[in-house]
DNA sequence: CTGATACTAAAGCATATGCTTAACCAATCG
DNA sequence: CGATTGGTTAAGCATATGCTTTAGTATCAG
């Protein structure tokens, strides 16, 4: 029955991180090299290149190394994979929620002595 | 600078693993005891437990005890938050391509010889 | 009452994570 | 050339995670 998604694992785990999200946040205003990524994090540089494989083990972000700098990119369409599985969670409560109200709706015309189905 | 957010590291952590998300997509289609969430999983029913409290740390869900079952629910609101960051760090790529695309065509107008700012 | 059901709490343990430091390599600068 | 900058690798370690089993506590059925 589970539904096995290695995807969405590597995905929402490289985003429960404050560091990660933040070095994304980072690149989504435009590509920067490692070092930059790291300045604001209150770690060393090799932790810093952990968590950054992380994000590119998830497909979140790309990096290509041009001289001695590696520059890096946000990849838009992991992170819309994360919104849809997030979507389709709410499209299914939102169907749940409209059946009942169909649902409801249907027991106040039939009976009209109790509406409560609670 | 770390923009912290412990809020959106236990919803992203507790996205982050299948056990937790096969339970979400349980419960999107309706309420259920916390022994219908554990009969898929391929754990014992203590270990389905502590993922449960993850969800519920996390604001995912909502649980009730009503006699010596105890019901749960799917919180929507937790996950629109994780979707909000998300649609933020999309807006914010979106805006930089606009001002590329702007300045590329700056570069049009201008100069014509050469249009190449690489 | 007796026993089954549904959950809970606690202890223990194997493995994973998140850092550190130290050492190293390659590109650039003076 | 040697020194510096930017990145990479590896080892080591403290703590966290994800389970297990065992031993409970309420609740409900008969």
């Amino acid at each position: 029955m589970l539904n096995q998604s290695p995807d969405l694992d590597r995905l929402f785990h490289a985003l429960a991180d404050p560091a990660r999200r933040a070095m994304v946040e980072r690149l989504s205003r435009g590509p920067a090299p490692v070092s930059e990524l790291a300045r604001p994090l209150p770690m060393s540089l090799p932790a810093a290149m952990q968590h950054l494989s992380v994000l590119e083990a998830a497909g979140l972000v790309r990096s290509e190394k041009v001289g001695r700098i590696r520059q890096c990119a946000i990849q838009p369409r992991a992170l819309s994979q994360a919104e849809q599985w997030i979507n389709a969670q709410r499209r299914e409560w939102e169907r749940r929620l409209d059946r009942l109200a169909d649902y409801l709706k249907t027991l106040d015309n039939e009976g009209d002595g109790d509406g409560r189905g609670d």
